[in-house]
DNA sequence: CGTCTCTTTGAATGGTATCAAACCCGGTGG
DNA sequence: CCACCGGGTTTGATACCATTCAAAGAGACG
């Protein structure tokens, strides 16, 4: 069995990694003008578990720059239930869908203990230049979000249980990867339930997926601790597009 | 009975109620700078029921407002299958999602007889000025889109069949009543199998969903004629947000 | 070590996909 | 004007997957 260290979420080494210098990951508009990006960073706090970065509702202040952890947001439907929409990883920044109404649209909790990074909003408006910078910035953000939630759609549509499951797992550890973090192995810091919220569906059926995917030889499974054991096998198997 | 004219597309009278204007309906970024966007916009054509407006990874050279008649964008997928991403009415803009690359990720296909006004792509980049102001339009419909999306892949994860099909309808009516097309009675350009595919389910389902509808007064169905019985009820009912 | 929460597993129900056949409508040609 | 044809649509019967309800099991924490 693995011996996990307690309770130690994912971190960024430095201002480099920070996801505010290239938003979205598998974007290159930015060549490499980090300095530009400089002034528009605020100050840096942390968020226990379970705890709220910002409310539905809300007006928005600042973008958050996830440092240090994992938060999802998630909002409260017509009929109480909570709906998870999407889960952020270090150097993802949340708050970008809100930008047009400068209201924030979902909770934003914390998985586990966080470290944010803010950029203010009030910082926009005082430059043409970075401003112009940080819209094409968010622009590309939003193309890229816009593709995953196709994705998401499509998954919704054509995979069963399992294979939701097999995709989510598989781009968590893309994600991961990009960051330099341990992909093969990690900890979900979110529970069954928030997956299955996810993934719209429930948490005994993300359980069973759970349970089908070990039962295959595609990962191995305890609890939170997940192992990827064939990740090509998986691929193949499950990836659609 | 109603006797409907024949095959005679939803149409825009003219520039001022066309899309590029204000691209997102919903969206107020632009006061009234419709004048700064002209010399954005290219020249006029049609295009043929089932012909293509472009195709999937082939390059992008210009966003495409529709004018007159609909459209949808689909793709296939690993299966072959044809999936149903989006449909575009008259003032609607195709090519928004394809910007960052510069290249088509969906088919866009005509449903009906129809009429296009590009904006070539070249325009971009000659001036800052009119360079931002169409690229804050973009932003705003890209949220709009981000949260349709949404939206979207709610409705697909809680309601079932006939909720998403009469969600699909009344936001279809809204659509209409936003362009100050008839809303209550309309002809659906699109078959069965798209409006399935569109809502990741099978056409015999959508048509049962119709039925269904009928069935309980909310809709009157012959084919593609639709009429739009009890607005009110079917809202309280179905609508999720 | 006990408690609480989260997770796993089981059995029954229900919605949707699938397979199959009949039907309707629009268009064509006699 | 009517008969016919073909694509699209409706309806029916069955099978399957996911949800629901229920209970037992595992892990975290004091």
């Amino acid at each position: 069995m693995v011996s996990v260290a307690r309770h130690r979420p994912a971190e960024l080494q430095s201002c480099e990694d920070c996801g505010i210098g290239r938003l979205c990951l598998s974007s290159n508009l930015l060549g490499g003008n980090l300095q530009e990006l400089k002034p528009f960073i605020g100050n840096q706090f942390t968020v226990q578990r379970r705890e709220r970065l910002f409310d539905a509702y809300s007006p928005q202040r600042a973008l958050y720059v996830v440092r240090a952890g994992s938060f999802k947001t998630c909002e409260i439907d017509a009929d109480g239930d909570e709906q998870v929409l999407e889960f952020y990883l270090p150097g993802d920044v949340l708050g970008l869908e809100d930008l047009l109404q400068r209201r924030h649209r979902a909770d934003a909790v914390a998985l586990e203990e966080s470290s944010i990074c803010t950029v203010p909003l009030d910082r926009f408006g005082q430059d043409d230049e970075s401003d112009s910078i940080i819209f094409r910035e968010m622009f590309s953000v939003m193309c890229c979000k816009l593709g995953e939630q196709r994705q998401l759609i499509h998954q919704l549509g054509k995979a069963d249980a399992t294979a939701r499951l097999a995709s989510f797992l598989l781009h968590l550890s893309d994600r991961l990867a990009e960051r330099n973090l341990p992909a093969r192995q990690f900890r979900l810091s979110m529970g069954r339930t928030d997956i299955a919220s996810y993934l719209r569906s429930t948490l005994e059926t993300a359980s069973r997926s759970f349970s089908a995917l070990q039962r295959e030889g595609f990962i191995h499974v305890r609890g939170k601790n997940v192992q990827i054991i064939d990740d090509p096998a998986m691929r193949e198997r499950f990836l659609l597009t």
